[in-house]
RNA sequence: GGCCUCGUGGCGCAGUUGGUUAGCGCGUCGCCCUGUCACGGCGAAGGUCGCGGGUUCGAGUCCCGUCGAGGUCGCCA
């Protein structure tokens, strides 16, 4: 850590006029000047703050003032004001006799700069992102980037100074590989290009649950603390639950389910876990499942339809919510088409057979290969990014899923191709007990194993569908991102517990 | 888990058929530059090449093991 030139034993206490706003342009000397030294130097003056005493009776909290502060973004609304702006310092560029700070906060960034040599001296230790408050005059240049700078201002540090990063946060492009950034996801996270896929992901939640409540669905959160496996059975992280076995949920599919029954329509946007020990580009050991089911329906084309309007809402949102990362990351929103184009698992084969110089013919699933075909002739055929797959074997699928009544080999539900890759796996579920005992039956399963779950339908459940939606997977879709851990903040794998 | 590839200063890379003091760009530090905006200029520090073992007169550079990473396939959202 550096200390700043001149600095050291003019410290004084702060009271509330030094916070006070809006504030004349001061010179940069005696007292001013020692804290701003201090502030740049070891001196943590903001954590004295919090329990400062409030002049004139007036109460302002903490929250008031940070809260208060103007945003980058919308400088060039007070032009003329003195203002108060705070940020990380993205980027600092020093001339002879001018220096820019440029400050980064959550809407943008925002150019700050010093003309008098004492204020200059006084920001000249400060690192990249240590995090600056600053109060200016907000003056219109077009030189400027935006249109609007800080003049005049009074810079002081709310943070130590700042360890370098472990790259380049300012420059336009993240010089790092995704291990370099995932390692350091907190700070490495704050570049723009790497922070956007969030916001768009985000956005995407939003959507996701507008379109939902809109529909009539209500949100319900469930345990990922359970007593016994969902699916397949095998792949669940086994935990010690009061010296008892259970597992950490890998969906919610058995309360999803249960709650159409009080409800009728149900949406939850939560963590599931797979142990399933695929190190892939699109596989997660925890990833966030958007799930919705709902009773009522005829069969699982009622599940696409609403699907397909959810998705819709999802695009429509990310254009409304995180236009400005759309924009960063050169993001093509797809085109929902108000049918999405659909083929049956059995056409799809056949399809693939007499085109794709590959004959799956006869097999239960579709590979990832065939799937990114599938998902090329959708968008050559039909000009759209999206495919809905239906039919899939029920060999291949877990038991509570509905047959097709005409043909039932094959089942209702449907999986949706969203440029190459598999994001929505869906449709219609079995509603009968009876129906619940004799696929169990048949596949060996053990009915006292489901009790709670199969009590449900005992009671009277409607004919009921949903669908599940990876979000990592949508937005690294979205993004174009190749690895799903772009789109994961923290993300669980294999090999990866940590940060 | 199978297969392929990689592991060189904080970051991104180069290191020829194994051979004297391991290079480059960015960053860092110092000095210089009236307005930059991936600013610019000059200079300096910082690595013994993931780890262990082996081959060799000599290994970052070949071999074995090990750990880590990336890709790919199975499978999935």
């Amino acid at each position: 850590m550096k200390t700043l030139p001149s600095c050291g034993e003019k410290q004084r206490s702060h009271t509330q006029a030094d916070r006070s706003m809006p504030r004349r342009p001061a010179p940069v000397t005696g007292p001013e000047r020692g804290r701003r030294c201090m502030a740049a130097a070891k001196v943590r003056w903001h954590r004295e703050y919090p329990s400062r005493p409030h002049s004139q009776g007036i109460a302002q909290s903490i929250w008031s003032v940070m809260i208060s502060r103007t945003l980058a973004a919308d400088l060039p609304r007070h032009v003329g004001e003195r203002t108060r702006i705070a940020g990380w310092l993205h980027r600092r560029r020093e001339l002879k006799s001018v220096t820019f700070l440029v400050l980064r906060d959550r809407s943008g960034l925002a150019q700050v700069v010093l003309t008098e040599p004492s204020a200059i001296a006084a920001t000249a230790g400060l690192p990249e992102e240590t995090v600056l408050d600053v109060v200016g005059t907000v003056t219109a240049n077009p030189q400027a980037p935006g249109g609007a700078e800080l003049t005049e201002p009074t810079v002081t540090a709310l943070s130590d100074p700042a360890k370098p990063p472990p790259f380049d946060l300012y420059r336009p492009a993240a010089r790092a590989t995704l291990p370099t950034v995932l390692d350091h996801a907190s700070v490495a996270l704050r570049h723009p290009k790497l922070r956007a896929p969030f916001e768009i992901s985000a956005a995407s939640v939003a959507g996701f649950r507008a379109t939902l409540d809109e529909l009539g669905f209500t949100e319900i959160q469930t345990p990922k603390i359970v007593e016994s496996a969902t699916e397949s059975g095998a792949n669940v992280f086994g935990i010690d639950y009061f010296g008892r076995p259970a597992y950490l949920a890998q969906s919610p599919q058995f309360f999803k389910q249960a709650v159409v029954g009080v409800f009728e329509r149900v949406h939850e946007v939560g963590p599931v876990f797979r142990a399933e020990p695929h190190d892939t580009t699109r596989h997660l050991a925890q990833y966030t499942s958007l799930d919705a089911e709902f009773g009522y329906i005829t069969d699982h084309r009622d599940v696409m339809v609403v699907l397909r309007d959810v998705i819709a809402g999802m695009v429509a949102s990310v254009a409304a919510r995180a236009a400005a990362a759309v924009e960063l990351l050169d993001v093509t929103l797809p085109v929902v088409p108000q049918a999405i184009p659909q083929l049956h698992f059995a056409e799809a084969q056949e399809l693939l057979a007499a085109n794709s110089g590959e004959d799956p013919r006869g097999e239960p699933d579709l590979a990832p290969a065939h799937e990114r075909w599938l998902s090329e002739w959708a968008a050559r055929e039909h000009g759209s990014d999206f495919l809905f797959v239906t039919g899939y074997p029920m060999v291949k699928r877990p038991f509570y899923t509905h047959p097709d009544p005409a043909r039932p080999a094959y089942s209702n539900s449907f999986d949706l191709l969203f440029r190459g890759l598999e994001l929505v796996t869906g449709g219609q579920r079995l509603h009968r007990y009876s129906d619940y005992l004799a696929a169990l039956a048949a596949r060996g399963g053990n009915p006292a194993a489901y009790e709670s779950y199969l009590s449900t339908f005992a009671h009277g459940m409607p004919p009921h569908g949903g669908f599940a939606i990876g979000l990592e997977r949508w937005t690294a879709r979205l993004v174009g991102a190749s690895n799903i851990r772009e789109t994961t903040l923290f993300p669980r794998d294999l090999n990866r517990l940590s940060p």
